[in-house]
DNA sequence: TACTGATAGTCAGTATACTGATTAATATTG
DNA sequence: CAATATTAATCAGTATACTGACTATCAGTA
């Protein structure tokens, strides 16, 4: 009988289960309250100023209907502006406020150190080692999930 | 600048979003409509006749409160009956049905085959890998979320 | 036994994630 | 250029997950 820790499935579950956790108690204790969804938007968003809300949800592998609710929150928390597109009617176009760089330079230690933590019981290497396996797995799997990862279009 | 893909956490988030995305394929292909979680709590269900939801909430790892919603849904689909406990009135008793049995004999295929897909980008090696240090951090990691693994009580 | 604390389960509320449909606008093509 | 297809965004609906509160019950103790 197949046990759940021979699941990859379950294991995943069980690993970003717990990477939220970590983020959230990490991120919660310097002041903020920023899920990790929220977190990789606002910076992605930073990174690529003016960006629309598809091209963002491509870059890191979100739905595009799970996008317009994360955007919502963090327009209304003043992180970001949402405005229509001078060049396309059908589509908004994403910037940061200031009040977003401000949060998202506090907010780093935090992050970083919640990285750290979810790696705990791991060494530097194995770490590491986890990572590019994950990163390889996913590779193959990218276009598995109705949200894959997408370049920005040239 | 630290890429999203140098974050442990987004790669937990990737690849299980990846999982699930197999998973509801695989086992829809084969005519069913239950979810990881939902096989998760079924299959355990059939391990351990007549244990109460927290319990079932401690050998996968779900929060009791999401553990309501899961059983309600398995017990609507005819797959789990629930009734009071005899011993603990506040305790509600599960049992799987001849249906669930059925269908969890049914569906293994499917699950098996999920869990080769999600696996695919990776040699036989390096899966195994994989799942090691999975099992390793999440066992360092394991309090550290609302809802920790649990070994049925002695 | 009465009091205190812990436990099982549920509920309301919020946030991710998806399916499938719809609207509005843009792009393509006959 | 008119018909068609595609695309950006949103919406309604469902399923995980969690926070925090609450009820009912049980267990331990003064």
């Amino acid at each position: 009988m197949k046990d759940n820790n021979d699941m990859p499935g379950h294991l995943a579950r069980r690993f970003q289960q717990i990477a939220v956790a970590v983020f959230l108690a990490e991120v919660g204790e310097a002041g903020f309250d920023l899920t990790p969804v929220q977190y990789a938007a606002l910076a992605t968003i930073k990174a690529n100023p003016g960006l629309d809300q598809i091209t963002l949800a491509g870059l890191i592998a979100y739905d595009r209907t799970t996008i317009t609710g994360v955007v919502d929150r963090l327009v209304q928390k003043g992180l970001v502006e949402r405005r229509a597109s001078p060049r396309d009617r059908r589509a908004r176009e994403l910037e940061i406020t200031d009040e977003g760089r401000r949060t998202l330079r506090k907010i780093t230690p935090a992050v970083e150190s919640a990285q750290a933590i979810m790696l705990r019981g791991l060494s530097a290497k194995e770490g590491e080692e986890l990572m590019r396996l994950l990163r390889k797995a996913i590779a193959a799997g990218n276009e598995l999930s109705r949200a894959p990862l997408r370049d920005i279009k040239a």
